[in-house]
DNA sequence: TTGAAAGCGATACCAG
DNA sequence: CTGGTATCGCTTTCAA
């Protein structure tokens, strides 16, 4: 394994200066055609890779990156934003500023909030695509600002964004299908419940479901997507009519966190006991129906991961120039009564703040190893 | 927010020189307690964070790990290698060399790895310790040549690892009680078979599996739990003899790879049908088990995830001198027949090998982010 | 015990 | 269009 190569092999082998070399490799204006592609050329068959170390160190200049999320009502988006937080000050040389912005609700202030990230010249941006349609205009003036985006939670389809992570949604329509199916014995109906089929994410779940019944359950049927809008009331009302039209209803999958409603509506038809319900996150209010033993699991989302994930695709793309995997996609979890204590405590863990500026030592001073 | 204090500032400050900052910071011989002692003090009232850019540049060694994993009979131990290669050269500024160091069976040939690795004067090692007794030999000695070692897998008790890297093994043995528990609605027979109760991993295990049936099904009762000592045959002949003494047995938890045994002597024992099993891990020949609809569940233990998670505690030990949590204890994944592909999927990327080396661009240079 | 200074490799600026 | 060079912050000799 030769030595590895730097930039002043490079110049030293082809008789030019460093600076020449960099500015080739950069595609700098303002090189000579030919010693540009003889030094690609050479790079290449040296197999040359730049030192990153040194690459932070010249470089002043510390990355900016806003990150634009939903306020959230539940801990949702504050466990993204503290997963962003953890990998940036583990990864990062301290070569990124993060800047916070936060809109109240759904397609509020969203635009607003992309706009001024963008007046402020960040170097990157990631942000939870709540509102598809004003979301793209925001996408188009990024591209020509050259500012790469980085969606977390949902796709935004037809956009530039340099990429995506989010839950695998057809693993998590999947697991719901069998576990109830499982759970119910192959047979009876089923409904789902989400915010709006227009929304890619709660429309995979819900295709992914239909397509698992009717490739493994056959004599199960389908009879209901009901959309709530992220309206309560309507959640709760919808539920009511699906629970008078099929009052032999067997199991329910909730794609989305909006499961409280539909636990309200169900105790109030008096159908708790009788329904398999599979639901989505993980939440105070959700923890006692688990408890209860009024669902047989709920599939979470992992958001401090995908807040993770979001940072390092963004970061590895300003720092190498390129994008590792533009579509990162978690495989969701399976939390049930007899597990919950163990996720809770996973996310007591995570969601712990990092322990602040702390001294670095040698090994020789650390007394065996031991970790306080 | 002030800019950041760099060891000049520190020497500055105190009017010596960043030579004797370093080396009161770093704790090294020859240096007067009292400046020490002012430096330190300063440090930490100065918010001093070490620039670890600057800190890799200089460095001109390199780390050396040392990778002693078993061989394995299936793509286990092949994916945590893979997680561990692929965040070396993600996190890796190119400056820690990985060495593999594999042995053939469990017990077999570990010490004369550990040995090796340790000879060769690595400055960590990331282990699998398959025999505990012989392995805490091995590990007195990193201890003294101050060598740390991360554990991948399964913990070594009473050893002074600088950490462990393992599934969360209370949440799988819950969450197979709960499947099993709410598919055969809480009443009936069932056991579960593991290699030896002597693997702490295991008897965990089996001992959540246990309690959670106390506590949500008490009608249910836990009849056996098989030692197969990694034996095909032993496995099959104690599956016959157990299907023999129960042929009423309703569920069957597996906590090892070792499923394929207990298939085949359910199969020749005519219970394949009445029998609800839930596995653990995933290679070709249970994905057959799984389409074909025997098995409930399996619980992926996430080898390559193990992978990337006990390099970068190491690494994080390497670089920082600290270890941020010493026990690092991952999430089960929950595999069923309707989400198998898309597991699968994440599966064979996972594996695909890095890209190369590859020049880096600047965003002027990419086409409008155009990922190749 | 401490100070001074020479790197590490890439970047960016200023001359030519 | 290209060469030279100061710079980033830390580590590590070599002298004093």
């Amino acid at each position: 394994m030769g030595r590895k190569v730097t930039l002043f092999d490079l110049a030293d082998a082809l008789g030019v200066s460093t600076g020449t070399v960099h500015r080739a490799l950069h595609g700098h204006r303002d090189v000579n055609l030919q010693t540009k592609t003889r030094v690609l050329r050479l790079a290449k068959s040296m197999g040359y890779r730049p030192n990153l170390a040194a690459r932070y160190l010249s470089l002043k200049r510390n990355y900016r990156i806003s990150v634009n999320t939903l306020k959230g009502t539940t801990s949702f988006w504050d466990e993204v934003r503290s997963g962003i937080e953890k990998e940036a000050n583990l990864i990062g040389l301290d070569n990124v500023e993060l800047e916070f912005r936060t809109y109240p609700r759904l397609g509020e202030g969203e635009p607003e909030a992309f706009e001024e990230a963008l007046r402020a010249k960040v170097d990157g941006i990631i942000s939870f695509p709540s509102h598809p349609k004003s979301f793209r205009a925001c996408m188009r003036r990024a591209f020509r600002a050259r500012i790469p985006v980085v969606c977390v939670a949902t796709d935004a389809p037809d956009t530039d964004r340099l990429g995506v992570v989010s839950i695998d949604t057809m693993a998590s329509g999947g697991l719901a299908a069998d576990l109830i199916g499982q759970v119910i014995d192959g047979k009876g109906k089923v409904a789902t419940t989400l915010s709006d089929l227009q929304i890619t994410e709660h429309a995979e779940k819900c295709h992914a479901f239909e397509s698992t019944l009717r490739s493994f359950y056959p004599a199960m049927q389908l009879v209901a997507k009901i959309e709530d809008h992220d309206i309560e009331t309507e959640a709760y009302d919808k539920c009511r009519e699906l629970f008078r039209a099929h009052s032999d209803l067997a199991g329910i999958y909730i794609t989305t966190e909006a499961s409280i409603p539909v636990f309200e509506a169900a105790r109030d038809a008096g159908m708790l006991q009788q329904l398999t319900i599979v639901t989505t996150d993980i939440f105070p209010s959700l923890v006692q129906q688990i408890r209860a033993g009024s669902v047989l699991a709920t599939i979470y989302q992992r958001p401090h991961t995908q807040g993770r994930m979001a940072f390092r695709v963004l970061h590895e793309f300003l720092v190498h120039g390129s994008c590792p995997s533009p579509q990162v996609t978690l495989a969701p979890h399976v939390i049930t009564r007899g597990s919950l204590d163990f996720f809770l405590l996973r996310k007591a863990i995570e969601s712990t703040p990092e322990k602040g500026a702390q001294i670095q030592l040698d090994s020789h001073e650390l007394e065996g190893f031991a970790i306080e």
